[in-house]
DNA sequence: GGGGATGGATAAGTAAAATTAATCTATTTT
DNA sequence: AAAATAGATTAATTTTACTTATCCATCCCC
């Protein structure tokens, strides 16, 4: 069983002055109050830690080696406690988070960097994946925080994601789109509601959920059976089969900005809003941010502003 | 300044175990007093510590850092703790000894060579040197005891080394002796007291007390001169100017044994007892010795008795 | 040397712990 | 769904630890 942490405390003044007086100072405690600290670690140990000379005392062997062993964490522990200090007041330090693959992959890596040119003692520690790996993670504390789309049917009201607060953080547009040929080929000027019964789709579940929303929301079509060649749980796979003239797909709009631009990929249009896929960040319910977590998630904000903001 | 150590060590056990009431269980504390300290120590370092979700902690990264500098202390806490337990019940450490140059460069290494086949795990420092410079390591706690031989004039109650006890240990028996050659040359079948006011001696000292006190005990010559053609403060350099016949010398008969049984060196004898150098051990009063220093004070004692029983 | 000063230990009063008991919330059980 | 359980916290009393005061020894200085 581990001693009186207190009593190695006083201990640790004591050896280094050889003082009952000099570390009762330093420790704001009476002559008498470490004396009794001192005999009783001495009982508790069973072993006498100084050698009592008129007006001085001795270090003893097992008193050389329990300070030995103390030295080096009051060392260590005071540098700790000043930088746990420091990152009250300014961003340091690991920060852990989770996010979608394709929002992972693509702008976060971009967004650090940046964020790091102002903070550079701001490490990170990204996680990939989906929600459902996600959450359960933050939940456990292995996360700080995660960025998580719940378009695609997660929930964080189910049993086991209790606890957790969601912010909505940035919208990406949820377009459907196809290559430029096969929207030549296969779309042209029919009929837009029509042609779906006839095209290829490419989606992210067998079930194509998303699909099915886009479908609802843009043309009020709900029992259609799209056609669907390829479905992976991977924007990047989607878009590029896109570029390959598989079919259509749903995508976020600011993956394919360029592709848009110059025309080799064409995005399909109705009348409506565009569907929007918010992507919240996810922490601990009665979790108290730190500043590093604060002014990460700010950053990201503003970037992502300043960049919809080119591409509307 | 430091924080509660206590909290610390409340907070390691909280953490391994994210749970108060556990924590409680092993720190035999109640959950209420672990919960007011957990509080009390986040307000000390104004970071919150564990996230509170519905019956369970969540660590925070301040926490995580904290963590990892009190983990290596108590490992290294509960290691050092059992090595100081054990050197309580049997031989184990650095010891830490002085002793007079002689007596250490001769017999002090065979003994402790003997010592750590029962005690391997029992090191030394030697510091070799005059009672002058040991007996005040000694007071200082940088020498766990000292071997010192009071002959030579050294005092244990001077001002200086008030505080300190000794314990007469191993006595050598002081002999006058010369080279065979410079016995023949110069003493041979001479009137024994007579010849000394014409010989030449080696002595420790310009003034030679040794060489006083061993012609008054044995002649009851008080105020003789000897002509010292050297004086040395070296046991080894005075029996190797008497090996080179340079002349006559008190040195310890445990050292020059062979040389007088092969008869190269002449022992000058009276017919009174031989005197005897009383090697003591020297310590701090007050000092409760460890269980390492009695067992190899003992063994000293063991082996010298052994020896000079052999040399008698 | 004697008187003051310094440093540590001890004995009896006060402040700060820990305990017990009760409260709150969420979860599991029936 | 109500009841029971588990875990953390809050409010009260008890116990522990700290302080003040006193004592004892040594050291220092005139």
């Amino acid at each position: 069983m581990l001693p009186d942490f207190n009593r190695l405390k006083v201990f640790y003044h004591v050896y280094r002055l050889l003082s009952i007086a000099g570390a009762a100072g330093q420790l704001h405690l009476t002559p008498s109050a470490v004396s009794q600290h001192i005999q009783k670690l001495e009982d508790e140990l069973k072993t006498p830690l100084f050698t009592r000379l008129p007006r001085r005392l001795v270090a003893t062997p097992s008193s050389d080696r329990l300070f030995a062993i103390l030295q080096p964490f009051v060392v260590g522990l005071e540098q700790g406690l000043q930088e746990i200090q420091s990152a009250r007041s300014q961003p340091r330090g690991l920060l852990r988070l989770g996010a979608p693959v394709a929002f992972g992959e693509t702008v976060l890596p971009r967004y650090m960097a940046l964020y790091r040119k102002q903070h550079p003692e701001v490490r990170f520690h990204l996680e990939l994946g989906h929600p459902s790996v996600l959450l359960p993670a933050v939940l456990q504390g292995k996360l700080d925080f995660a960025f998580a789309d719940f378009f695609s049917g997660s929930d964080l009201d189910t049993a086991e994601n209790r606890g957790l607060s969601s912010r909505p953080m940035v919208e990406e547009t949820l377009i459907l789109a196809c290559s430029a040929s096969y929207y030549r080929d296969r779309i042209g000027e029919e009929d837009l509601p029509r042609v779906f019964y006839e095209a290829t789709f490419i989606a992210y579940d067998p079930f194509a959920p998303a699909l099915r929303a886009w479908m609802k929301h843009h043309f009020n079509i709900s029992r259609i059976k799209p056609d669907i060649v390829l479905s992976v749980e991977s924007v990047r796979t989607v878009i590029t089969a896109i570029e390959n003239h598989l079919g259509l797909g749903i995508v976020p709009a600011h993956l394919v900005t360029p592709a848009l631009d110059q025309g080799s990929i064409i995005r399909i249009e109705s009348g409506r809003r565009p569907i929007i896929n918010h992507i919240a960040v996810v922490q601990l319910a009665n979790k108290i941010p730190t500043i590093t977590e604060k002014s990460f998630i700010g950053h990201v904000e503003k970037m992502w502003r300043a960049e919809s903001g080119k591409t509307p």
